[in-house]
DNA sequence: CCAAAAGTGTTCATCGTACACCCATGT
DNA sequence: ACATGGGTGTACGATGAACACTTTTGG
């Protein structure tokens, strides 16, 4: 009976979400970053966030903020780690959600964009950010860059039709390293999860490469009998 | 400026933290839950679990909740997930933050966990929970049977020396599969992890069986030189 | 005709998997 | 002596890694 308060004697906290959102531009793994609208530090670096309301759930919240920010509904959003340092906001006490989006980066609305203050950064080479966001991006890029070995992810960066040295330079983006090109395209088709396209990409080489187009249905067949993505 | 509230004019939520506390018998692998000491559902199966406090972050209040129910201190202690839909509790609002601990099932406090009405169970088969504490439960282990594979935390659920064998049953309670045993034995052995014992246990069988220990610093030496640990 | 990116196979070492018998000892 | 669990080795197939040249075509 000691261990847990009454409900009524339970003190209350603010709790929000943080959102990480990456993109990719055909070369390097992005994140969208905001300068902050409120003091203090008004105008620093930060990720996008909001407080959750009352009636919100976290999903929700975190939708919510997405939209916000990029115009964006269903796309690819999933909870992170929750940070909750008393000390991480220096205002007050906030305890933070923090979510990570994958987006195609073609598809965000500019207009939103701008009017919020964001803009595209390299994982690789991004400011300064506030309180504890530097750790949340970072937890963000090593859980992405684990979860991309195991599970077909990767494609919510890529438009619908994709090349395949599209598709590996997206995964040199992410796991920050290079991958040899018949290797690559060696395993990434032996898993029959690629429909291959008539059509070619013409812009990124004068012979043209295929598009192709991640076939959701046969991942889930495959998956259901076993099978397990890996790169 | 409109996606971020002000804080004075934010809500603020209830937040608890529940802990899920995996132990293991040498047979099973085990969950501790506790009779819910409050209204509503009274004296119904719980996860242990307590509201965050002001000024204490979620890691002090898994850690506080865990040492109450257990009188354990500096065991295994991870963060889960966050949980927060907006009708979890019936009685109001509350984001639960879920951390699972690994405990080595000799060291708890018998007294303290029989006053808190506590009780091992099976994962494999446990009374019917609370809200969405079973949803926590599975989360859980997924999350260790996903975990165990990659990182050396199964040594957190044995006593400090352990056999072979002991390991192998550990591993197939998690795992929920049967595996070889000389393929076993001879891949944890390759990784150059324990140090043998000259010491037999004697218990479980009459030839006996040697005693290893693992050993953290050549773990962390061999991770430093880019090992990494998978059964 | 040449620069630039797409596309293609083979070899080798490594690793995972399957599998059956002897050993030590307490009763 | 026998039942019980501990301990051992090998062979085969699958998988991952290294590696170089040809094709296409826009300029």
């Amino acid at each position: 009976m000691h261990f847990i308060k009454s409900y009524t004697s339970a003190p209350k906290h603010l709790v929000a979400v943080d959102c990480i959102v990456f993109g990719f531009d055909n070369e390097d793994l992005k994140i969208l970053l905001v300068r902050r609208p409120i003091e203090p530090v008004k105008g620093e670096w930060s990720l996008m966030g909001g407080f959750v309301q009352e009636g919100e759930s976290l999903d929700d919240a975190s939708k919510r903020v997405l939209y916000a920010l990029t115009g964006l509904h269903d796309v690819y959003l999933e909870q992170l780690y929750t940070f909750g340092e008393v000390d991480r906001d220096p205002v007050d006490r906030v305890i933070s959600v923090a979510y990570y989006a994958l987006i195609k980066i073609a598809d965000y609305d500019r207009e939103i964009v701008r009017e919020n203050g964001a803009q595209w950064f390299k994982v690789t080479d991004y400011p300064k950010l506030i309180f504890d966001h530097d750790r949340m991006v970072q937890t963000a890029i090593s859980k992405l860059r684990r979860k991309c070995r195991t599970q077909p992810i990767g494609f919510e960066l890529l438009p619908e039709k994709f090349t395949i040295p599209q598709l590996q330079n997206l995964y040199e983006a992410i796991l920050n390293q290079k991958l040899d090109k018949r290797n690559f395209r060696k395993k990434i088709l032996s898993m029959n999860l690629l429909d291959k396209l008539d059509e070619k990409d013409k812009e990124n080489s004068k012979k043209g490469a295929f598009y192709y187009r991640f076939n959701k249905e046969k991942y889930e067949l495959l998956t259901s009998n076993g099978f397990s993505f890996e790169i």
